[in-house]
DNA sequence: TTGTAGGCGTTATCAA
DNA sequence: TTGATAACGCCTACAA
């Protein structure tokens, strides 16, 4: 049983009061008094109570974020820099991170932005893999629960969040394999339901065109995020009567798959088949070949997220109420060379 | 503002007492009054405060657990699989999880254990990456805060935890190598200070000796589980000058940057030198060459951690007390073949 | 079967 | 400059 204010109160012969102000910053409290009383609560291992104080103040002084889903928990490196990230920089502020899982769209995850918002356990919250049309922005907004997200919703008229320049990223990379010669370049895509894919494939189809390609419906394909899905996405495009000879990914985890799906066909990545990916995790320049990207830089967006959060939850709406960051496009061995 | 229980109360001119027992499933609340209770609360959509109730109830319903910090936060997919895990089954069962970083040793470290027990914030703690001489563990036990880890501390007495059983894996894996004719296997390993490096590379060394191999210092060398530091410590090991032919990686990502160096160095990975990794995350399955590594089921070990630590929190000590895993040998194209 | 009342540990208002 | 006191919202003995 850890000491409660009242017992640092007693060993001193001091009233609750005082020490609670004189812990708080007050200044109206004797110099000297507060020295005591700091020393008395360091020395006896004094913390406040967390539920008490949140119970007196209305807050939690608790950010949240909940993971998309992942069916069996796979191990996805964005994801983790991400919520490094938002601990980090929560940390920092003294506030504090509760993260959950819950499929999209799910009851569950509904039932969880319930407990989370109306029973109090979140003073607000992170979201990414913002979805088209995403129910759960409606309910944070009905709810009066302030959020930021990453990737901006169609239906967002007040976007507080972070954004990447997409359509700059993916003219580069366009732009990269247009002089390396290629004009058949594929994309293997995420679920259509989210902004991120929505986005990415138009940045690519508006890409291609401003290079003077019409994109082809059978060169666009879908899978999952993970590198399976990117594996056997790669699979039918190079089953394809006439397959692609690029083909930009949706991120590196698929890239990875298709790299390997390549490999499998007897075919070299890099010379007969460009890949390209986006993320820039740690681990594409360590692949066989290393990988081109578009490197964004996730830790640092997670923090910038939780900075416009707290910004957003002290005053009405944070001053530059979103951020853009562009992606930078790592050229390596995976595209020609 | 969200509806509270007075509210709810005052709508079915109930008193406060009753709509808490019928909503908590106490079983001298009339059926009929139940219902409506149930009802009322739903439509209003009432949830109970969390802070009061903890407050009250003088528990959390909240695990934490601390990610090992990674300078920059870089990626790393075990540890999403393994939060993935833990807040799936927390949820499962009701829990919220609390998740911070920090570096090991550091004060940050330590003023968040304190603050996250002293202000009784969480019921529990899951730890990772435990070291050979771990602080945390002692404050813990004289917190009287109960926990569970998975890797176990030379100095706990009592383990509660999941324990994987590296020697049994390193003896399938070494009896692997030397089959195919290896006997200088080399080992790169993580920060000297984890247990789980102690352990490995003993194992490593168990299994040498198992095979009569005399381990060689000059062929154990150290990283920091990144893919990075991975390559720069096989770089290190081919610059010998009777270089490895074989590389025991303590995880995948420390094997993939080994395979970007020996591909580097002009060697061909599985025809000229074997290495192999530890974890068995998806994207081993898909680097070129696909990777031997020993799997270890991240999500289900997060899993099993909960479930232990709820059973803890419930009575004195789970029954088996701690849970042993053997990894699973899967054997690819990156050790011959 | 239902209601009354006290208290969990803090912070903030007011008075001394 | 300090202290008494009333909330915050909920749960649970105890009384009705």
């Amino acid at each position: 049983m850890p000491p409660r204010i009242h017992d640092v109160a007693k060993a001193l012969n001091l009233s609750i009061t005082t020490v609670s102000r004189a812990l708080d910053g007050y200044d109206d409290v004797a110099p000297e008094t507060r020295q005591r009383v700091i020393a008395a609560a360091q020395s006896m291992g004094y913390t406040p109570n967390r539920a008490a104080r949140q119970l007196r103040r209305q807050r939690t002084d608790t950010l949240g974020y909940i993971l998309p889903a992942t069916e069996g928990g796979f191990a996805d490196p964005f994801a983790s820099a991400f919520i490094a990230g938002l601990g980090d920089e929560a940390a920092a502020h003294n506030y504090d991170l509760l993260v959950s899982t819950a499929a999209p769209n799910s009851h569950q995850e509904q039932a969880l932005y319930r407990r989370w918002v109306q029973g109090g356990k979140v003073d607000g919250i992170i979201l990414n893999h913002i979805r088209l049309d995403d129910r759960r922005l409606d309910f944070l907004t009905e709810s009066g629960v302030r959020y930021v997200t990453l990737d901006r919703s169609p239906t967002q008229t007040h976007f507080i969040g972070v954004e990447v320049d997409v359509q700059s990223g993916y003219d580069d990379l366009i732009s990269h394999l247009t002089t390396q010669g290629h004009s058949r370049i594929a994309y293997i895509g995420g679920p259509a339901m989210l902004t991120m894919e929505h986005d990415r494939q138009n940045a690519y189809q508006n890409a291609l065109r401003a290079h003077g390609i019409t994109p082809q419906p059978d060169l666009i394909t879908r899978a999952n995020l993970t590198t399976e899905g990117g594996y056997q996405a790669a699979m039918r495009l190079l089953d394809l009567h006439l397959p692609p000879t690029a083909i930009v990914c949706i991120n590196d985890l698929t890239a990875f798959g298709a790299m390997h799906a390549v490999h499998e066909r007897g075919l070299k990545v890099g010379r007969d088949v460009a890949v390209a990916g986006f993320d820039g995790i740690a681990d594409s320049a360590h692949t066989q070949p290393p990988l081109t990207t578009l490197h964004q830089p996730v830790h640092e967006i997670a923090r910038q997220l939780v900075q416009l959060l707290l910004k957003h939850l002290n005053r009405q709406t944070p001053d530059p109420s979103h951020i853009t960051i562009r992606p930078n496009l790592l050229i390596r061995a995976s595209t020609g060379g």
